[in-house]
DNA sequence: CATGAATGAGGATTCATTCAT
DNA sequence: CATGAATGAATCCTCATTCAT
């Protein structure tokens, strides 16, 4: 390893120190009490060093969010999709995804139930079209439009369709992160039940 | 009156500035501008004089919360039932609930994305045996069980269809709040889709 | 002394403790190194409390000025005008001026050689119309008016006349509190000729 | 060219990157804003090298500033001298001057408006024997002296003459430059009315 | 009951400068 | 000769809270 390639990697790991330490506040106090003594706090850096790596702190939050949720997504991809039985995909793959985010409570209520510009802008799912952009949402319309074609599911339009799928689980989701002490078996009771009721209105 | 009572209600009247000036700037600024220092400017006292009424900052929230989310609880009780159609019913109630919402954004997020430690506590609906609390979630499960009887509902548990029926629509709720682009023809497609897919999800 | 009484004015002596501190931070180190903290530490309060008094350093600053450079206009303006020699009245005047000047040298930079928006509009003095606005310049186009009544002064656009008897005697009085050498005798040398050219171009 | 000379030649012209970097930062954001970092940034090269050529951030301004101001009066020098007109050739020197100046105000602040050590010094005009010194007083002496010994100008101490005519142009640029929104009529007026009053004053 | 001055900690940023590499 | 990461102090400002009056 050269002197350049060392020092790009020192470079980098500072850098994923300030993330994970970002991430690390951002998964144990909240969004709210993130700033940036507490992470040159965390990483035994002085305040000032943090400002070679990042324009400001928007940039860390930005960066935590987008390769956080990134992952998780990146995770959704990888769950196996049974074409016989899109209505059972749809629900394997939307219950992959409350485990993944109830792993990391913290994550989901700092990208998801986030208000500042700049990170709504990276999750957002409601827009027109957002089906284009958006691969998790596309994969669903994928699995939406099999059921639709092998009559498993009823005809609707296929976007509008995969955006409340995802809203609805989305707002089971988010309650179930913002009310802690729902025990187990409540939790899978209210997750079987929300599949039951999300399912019989798809089908035909 | 005698003079006690006029103090008991001069008190309960300066606590009634205190919680409207707070419900006033989390509505207009957010909960994160929310400061003392601003209710104080807002009533035209002195900062110092707020401890009178309220522990600390987090009790005025709280009471705020509770108070703020009552009242639309309140003015959604007051939606008339029509016991021919539940699913109608529940449609219309949940309609009236997004619209409300819709019209005090900030309040919404301050009152049902905030995860201080009691609050989530007074807007929970998760827990099991909660229609025995809410009265919300009791109404909406008197129409569940009516449509049931009725046969126009299919057999199902009444509370946990009640809290699928909030989850779902909640979810929906959170992203239009926070997607805040979104058009209005968007929205109303959405929302229509979404009671589209819950209540055949419902039916039998 | 009422209670309210001695209130009001130990605020105002705080108040006052400020902007003495202040004033005398621009007069020992001049505008750039005028902060907060230093004003603070100067008075030996916490930084915070001069957000009690002002809003932020720019009032505090522009405070600074209009009071001190007041102070200065209103010595001036008591400087007696002897009504037959109106030439010597304006010189008289002027030179008053540069003494002033001259014994607060930071306060004339901090006023007279300051660039911050909302510091120079207080001293503006090139405006049309400005003699209607200006004491100072009021009073000097009333000198020169009765000098050219009495023929002492040639017939000129009197303001003109007026801003240019200011400015002039501006950048000698600014180049002797910048140079900060020059020798006692050189400056009644530099002020003496700089009066003797200009009376000489103001006369028939 | 040998290696060594190709050095030296590279050697300065980093050093000259470097001036001329931060007279471009001067002239465009002003003196406050000129810094280090901005300046590694303006040359594309890392904020340590600029230390190799610099002792520290005062010695590049002070090297700017002669730099900067010594092209200025190289420019005034070559302006044509009319010895029919010594009093002509005055007018026109300083009306030059201020022209120049007027369309860079920041460097003029930055120089003629500045009051740290080191640099007040290089542009210091009002010492007794001055006119040995500074070439652009010293051709002001001589216009001076001509227009004395044709009988244009009366007899006066040429150097204090040549200061005068100086300080008092300088005084009304940097009004001219400190009060922006003067309209151009206005300047106009003012600069026509300071040579009428000046050349007067030093008529016989 | 009410005041409002005061604190002390904390917020984000920016800076000149140093120094190991 | 040049890098650029790191520092530590400084910048202005906001905050919840306390407490003598």
């Amino acid at each position: 390893m050269g002197i350049t390639e060392r020092r790009e990697a020192e470079k980098e790991a500072v850098r994923n120190k300030i993330l994970y330490a970002a991430g690390k506040i951002l998964a144990r106090d909240g969004y709210e009490s993130l700033s940036i003594r507490k992470i040159a706090n965390e990483i035994e850096y002085s305040p000032g060093v943090i400002y070679h790596y990042f324009k400001d702190k928007a940039e860390i939050i930005a960066t935590v969010v987008e390769e956080g949720y990134g992952r998780i997504l990146q995770k959704l991809r990888e769950i196996p999709v049974d074409l016989e039985n899109p209505d059972k995909s749809i629900e394997n793959s939307m219950k992959a995804y409350i485990e993944l985010m109830l792993e990391t409570p913290e994550q989901f209520k700092a990208v998801l139930l986030n208000d500042t510009v700049g990170i709504a802008d990276k999750v957002n799912m409601l827009d027109e079209g957002i089906s284009k952009e958006r691969k998790s949402i596309q994969s669903l319309c994928r699995m939406i439009q099999h059921g639709i074609e092998i009559g498993k599911i009823r005809e609707m339009d296929i976007e509008l369709t995969a955006q409340i799928i995802w809203t609805s689980t989305h707002g089971l989701l988010s309650r179930l992160v913002l009310e802690k002490r729902i025990p187990k078996e409540q939790k899978e009771r209210l997750i079987d039940h929300h599949f039951n009721i999300l399912l019989k209105g798809l089908s035909k």
